[in-house]
DNA sequence: CTGTGATTTATGGCG
DNA sequence: TGCGCCATAAATCAC
């Protein structure tokens, strides 16, 4: 698509996942607020900065986290059901 | 103490809306789905958007015409479209700060 | 292929 | 009274 040939053009990074550091901090700190994980604005700095990531990369995770868990909880209920 | 997934699942609400609490059952719509524009239509929002940035109502109902999407998909995708060059700006400055090294 | 970080459509609240 | 901003959902992309 376009977009790929702008991130190609432009960019020419490779999308890479983050190290086991990062993911660390990021699922440690989502398991701890498993209540609401949303995390504040301030949160979302200090979470960037620990991790070495931008706060939007932050933002991305963590809404990819959400989806993805929320998802995995519907599978695992759907395997379960049984009329 | 619900959990965040006990409330997903008895509730069908994560509530990203702050000031506290969300009334049930509001979210069961947001199970919706989300349609791919075509590759033409892209194009010819993104040349749009080129020439200003904010559209008029004339100018939406005739790319309405011109395009097949509906008003209200042209007006979110501008929104759209400026949050995203907001980004872009923003992560632009990003990278002006860590050429200080 | 799967997994995962990023991007694209779409909603609703609030100013 | 509607419009834009914003955070976010959910689907989809792309490596």
């Amino acid at each position: 698509l376009l977009v790929h040939r702008r991130n190609i053009e432009q960019a020419r990074k490779k999308r890479k996942n983050f190290d086991k550091d990062t993911t660390s901090i990021l699922q440690a700190y989502f398991d701890k607020h498993l209540d609401h994980p949303y995390p504040s604005e301030e949160h979302k700095q200090m979470l960037a900065q620990q991790c070495g990531i931008t706060v939007q990369q932050v933002n991305n995770w963590f809404g990819n986290q959400r989806i993805r868990r929320r998802k995995q909880i519907e599978d695992s209920r759907l395997q379960h059901e049984q009329n | 103490a619900a959990t965040w997934n006990h409330t997903m699942m008895l509730q069908q609400h994560p509530a990203p809306y702050h000031l506290g609490q969300y009334p049930l059952f509001v979210d069961l719509c947001r199970k919706r789905g989300r349609q791919t524009y075509t590759r033409q239509q892209t194009l010819e929002l993104e040349k749009e958007f080129h020439y200003n940035k904010y559209l008029t109502r004339r100018r939406r109902i005739e790319l309405n015409r011109s395009l097949g999407l509906s008003e209200r998909q042209i007006k979110i995708w501008f929104q759209n479209r400026r949050m995203k060059q907001k980004k872009e700006v923003k992560a632009q400055e990003l990278e002006f700060k860590s050429e200080e090294a």
